[in-house]
Parts: structure tokens; sequence; C-alpha cells
DNA sequence: ATACTTATTGCAATCAACTTGCATTAATGT
DNA sequence: ACATTAATGCAAGTTGATTGCAATAAGTAT
């Protein structure tokens, strides 16, 4: 996604290209690799040049619109990033109830049952996997 | 878990067996197999008998004891039930972006990986699988 | 260019789901 | 029965996000 094809997207869809959709999608193109917040983006903005509720309406208008994708995760912000040319995002973690240590689990079990979705039609896929319990120190 | 595991694990841990403790006990054994929200529970519980905040206090207490796990999807509230024989519980979903339709997906890519993990030493597993995207209907 | 529509925004208020602080109450060991 | 302190109730606070509505600005027609 670069800015003439977000633009072109919002026309497709007869939205208004408005200063802060601009100012956004900037925010995104210039953090490409990592998740942002709304207050993160926000922030960036600022200047109080608008409303955080805006960039709210904002990213989640362009994530209905495939132009990011969301990185959900309950107990946190959303997290938002500029959608990658092969749609399928994704996160793996371990998450220990008692200490809260988040570690990543560097294997990927759903990209086969998302090939699967997406010959079945489903599209801009992205995935969150979660496991709990206890780590081995507090178990 | 039956009441006297729960009433055991209590005592091991230094903790006392409170009215509300065994009243949101009961209800779980109730309800063994459908997750609850605390508000639920507290519903259940209702007649004045309780503070809604000491229902959030004894679940959150009882998942780090492993007497329930825990099923969390951002944006709607925990769902908490007893935490069964073998403690690895786990869902799966997809959910649509755009009319969050959300369709279970039957298979469990994960159980291989939670084997894994256990032979590591991590205990009461549990984990939450969320695809998102654009169903069929919606792409 | 100017006027006109209506999508978009700003602002204030509201919401859901928790969490926290603190004084009071009630389990439990002696 | 009493002392100790974990647990509770109540009120208030927090975070992340949503909603209603009047004001504003983008895009189209004139």
């Amino acid at each position: 996604m670069n800015l003439e094809e977000i633009k072109k997207t919002l026309k497709n869809n007869g939205l208004r290209i408005t200063q802060t959709r601009l100012r956004v999608a900037n925010i995104l193109l210039n953090n490409n690799n990592s998740y942002l917040t709304p207050e993160e983006v926000f922030k960036n903005i600022d200047g109080g040049e608008c409303d955080q509720v805006t960039v709210y309406r904002v990213l989640s208008k362009f994530e209905t619109l495939g132009i990011v994708s969301k990185s959900s995760f309950k107990g946190e912000a959303n997290r938002f990033k500029l959608a990658s040319e092969n749609k399928s995002v994704h996160g793996h973690f371990f998450k220990c109830n008692q200490c809260n240590v988040i570690e990543p689990l560097n294997e990927c079990f759903v990209i086969q049952k998302e090939k699967e979705l997406k010959a079945n039609g489903y599209k801009n896929l992205s995935h969150h996997l979660e496991i709990t319990g206890l780590c081995p120190t507090c178990a």
C-alpha cells in the first residue's frame, strides 16, 4: 500500500480525501513495519490538528477498506499497520497468567488454515493466537 | 474440578473459604459446560448477597489458581468455566471485520504446540485463536 | 470561481469492562 | 473467645472506544 493506492481505494469507495485521512496515511507509511495504536498515531499528528476521535474513525474506516490490518489483543489498545502485499498478518504469543510474561511463539500453524479460507473466498485475513497458562517459572 | 478440589486448592494456597468463593464455585459447577461472564455469575448469585467487584476478584483469583480457565476475546467480557480435567481448553473462530459474523473453526492446530509447551514445564494451558478478515459475503 | 450537498469532523458525553483505594467485616489459627 | 489479617463492599477512577449532533469542509454542479 502506497499513498496513491490509498487515495484510489478511498475514491473507489466514494469517500473523501481529507486532511486527517492523509495525515494518518502518512504516519502509517512512515511506520510500515510496526503496529501503532490510535493514540500513537494521534500523538504523531498532534499539534491540535485533529481530534483523537477522528483518528479512531479513520483507522476503523481504513480497516474495513483493507488499507490497514488490525492486531487486536484483549487488555490493550488495538494496533494498526498498513496492510502488506500478502494480506496475511499474524502474531503468536504465550502469555503467563501469573507473571504476564509474553513470549513469542515462532511457528505459524495457521497459515495453512488461512490458505484454505482464502481458497473459499475469504479476504484480508489476519490472525491472532494466544496461549495462556503458567510458564515453567510460575508453574 | 469438584467442590472438594476447589476447597483443597484454596487451603493449599493459604486462602480462605468464603461465602462468595463458595457461591461462585457452585454456579460454575452447575454450568460446567459453558463459559460465563463475571456479570452472568453475579446475576446468578444476586439477591444483594455480594458485590460484583468481589465476583471479579474471585474469578481472577480462581484463574491464577488454575480452578477456572478464561476465554478472553477483545470487545467482549472475559468468560470463565471450570478447568477441565485435561487443562487444555480452546476456542477457534473466524470473525468478519465487516458484518462481525463469528464462525467456529472446527479444527485445532494448536494442540500439538500445547503438548510441546507442556513437555517443557508449562501448565494450565488454554489458547485462543482468532482469524479476522472479510467473509465471502462481504469480500 | 461560487454555491450547494452531504460526508466528515470536533466536542462533549457516554459506555463497557474492569481496577483500585480504603475503611469495614469476617475467616481462621491460637 | 479473641486477635490477626485476608477478603469484602462501596465509591471512585481508568482505559479504550463509541455516539449524537451541530459545525465544517470536500467534492460536484452551476
